[in-house]
DNA sequence: TTGCTCCTCACGTCACGTGAGGTGGC
DNA sequence: TTGCTCCTCACGTCACGTGAGGTGGC
């Protein structure tokens, strides 16, 4: 039997409280069968149980209210799979970072990091393949693996030899305001089409300092902050984006344990000589 | 050598947004190392770095922002470190209710519930021992755990043979209000003290429907809301306080999938007759 | 000098929670 | 009739992000 019950009585049933109740009223995520036009006293029908408590799930695992709202209005089960199994896969990606943030907090705290191998570079003018957008951060990552996978599609399908590893130049706004051009390329010589969102582009030369960062991406800030206390510390910084290249990375093995990506930072270099260097942070 | 940056170059080095240094500056989380008095600029250390991403992880880890402030505060090591265990566990925690909401989306979503049997039972006042506090919803496991266990230990402390399970009574403004009234008993006759929070109290008698609900405690809104459904489309919800037995429990083994919990819904019956019944969600 | 970097308000976001002040239903 | 339940604003919370409007440094 249908009945209709006060939201006092539903909350009871549900679990969610009367102000949660009433928010998802206003946002539209969980109407009330019935509205009393004079009092405007909500009442909800026993048949809205379930549908509450797979609301009540779905905020529980974070899936933001827009998204669960699109899940509980989904005529078709397969697009309402689709939508919760994304979610799934975001959680699980989030339980992937926070693993790996653990480990790398007891390092920082576990005393003096290691010393850190620095030298200095000079990049040249190099012809590429390039993709580039103006990116924010909490997309940026996405956004990397897509174009750098693109980037590494084209270079097969045009039987392209690179003649170098695949690299990546971040503006400084990307890490200052969260939002930034970021371009990844391969370099290649000669003949070169553009294909979707990859274009030929000519890398721009750097005086560099260069440090390797082993492991996967989410504690590369780490070996960022080492780079920049040594180049802080020896006052040789100068402007400019900064540079990263991918000797062993996501287009040679899907295991982020593996990598060892190259961080570049613009420096100043008064002379010729070259000047190794080394830092660590005690 | 030490040397003192701007936020933007202290921004690059820690992959802190200026915004967000900004921010923990004015929450007193990472003061600047110095501060121009006429300019306003802020200038960082780069040995603030370290410490920078510490916060960087401890934020990452959703460590609330006081929180961060008092483990990069504490002087001792092992006060740091119980700060950080205590959030790991907590993390831990959380976990294993994602994974639980995950089953129970799961069957929520895999078609109609199983059909629940419902009886009606006639509780009697029962004289026991208890613990009541006005709780939170947010910290009502835990003050349940706690008060559950306190209970456990009084009643083998003063020798007692319960004469039923251990049993709860919660408020409706709990589940409305997110606050309301909790109290957990465990029934025994004859001559009890009172030790800390545990003081005797006669459990008033109720007319109950009774459902059980088998596992861990976050899937329990479930059985709340087909007994909820049940009471409903018969019509016959009174007030009170919901009720809980917990036959196999907290006190009897560790691992929640176990656990057995009743749940009594307080309704009106009209005449003394057993009015058994059942219900499917569908 | 130009343009970039820095500054300080003030307000926005997200998903509710808190409280004031008032009305309706049994 | 009383007291409880419901209602609608309006504002608060948390950890920043967004912009406006303005100044400082190389």
């Amino acid at each position: 039997m249908r009945t209709h019950v006060t939201i006092g009585d539903f909350s009871r049933a549900t679990h969610l409280t009367v102000k949660t109740l009433r928010h998802y009223h206003e946002v539209g995520l969980l109407e009330p069968a019935e509205i009393d036009p004079d009092s405007g006293y909500r009442y909800y029908s026993n048949e809205q149980i379930p549908m509450a408590q797979v609301i009540k799930r779905l905020r529980g695992l974070d899936m933001p209210v827009p998204d669960v709202k699109a899940v509980v209005s989904a005529t078709e089960p397969e697009a309402r799979n689709r939508l919760i199994v994304a979610h799934l896969n975001r959680l699980e990606d989030e339980l992937t970072r926070t693993r790996a943030a653990v480990g790398e907090l007891r390092s920082l705290l576990d005393g003096p990091a290691a010393e850190r191998a620095i030298e200095h570079r000079t990049e040249r003018a190099t012809p590429a393949l390039a993709v580039s957008a103006l990116v924010a951060r909490e997309e940026a990552l996405t956004w990397w693996q897509g174009a750098l996978g693109e980037l590494g599609a084209a270079v097969r399908a045009q039987g392209l030899e690179p003649s170098g590893p695949p690299g990546g130049m971040f503006a400084s706004e990307l890490f200052q305001d969260g939002r930034g051009e970021a371009t990844v390329f391969i370099p290649v010589a000669g003949e070169v089409r553009s294909i979707g969102r990859v274009a030929p582009l000519t890398m721009p030369g750097a005086e560099l300092a260069v440090t390797v960062h082993r492991g996967g991406l989410s504690g590369i800030d780490i070996a960022y902050g080492q780079l920049a206390a040594y180049v802080m510390s020896h006052e040789i910084a100068v402007d400019g984006p900064l540079r990263e290249r991918y000797p062993l990375g996501l287009l040679d093995t899907p295991d982020s344990e593996c990598w060892e990506t190259e961080i570049g930072w613009p420096v100043f270099r008064a002379d010729g000589r070259p000047c190794p260097g080394s830092y660590s942070s005690r």
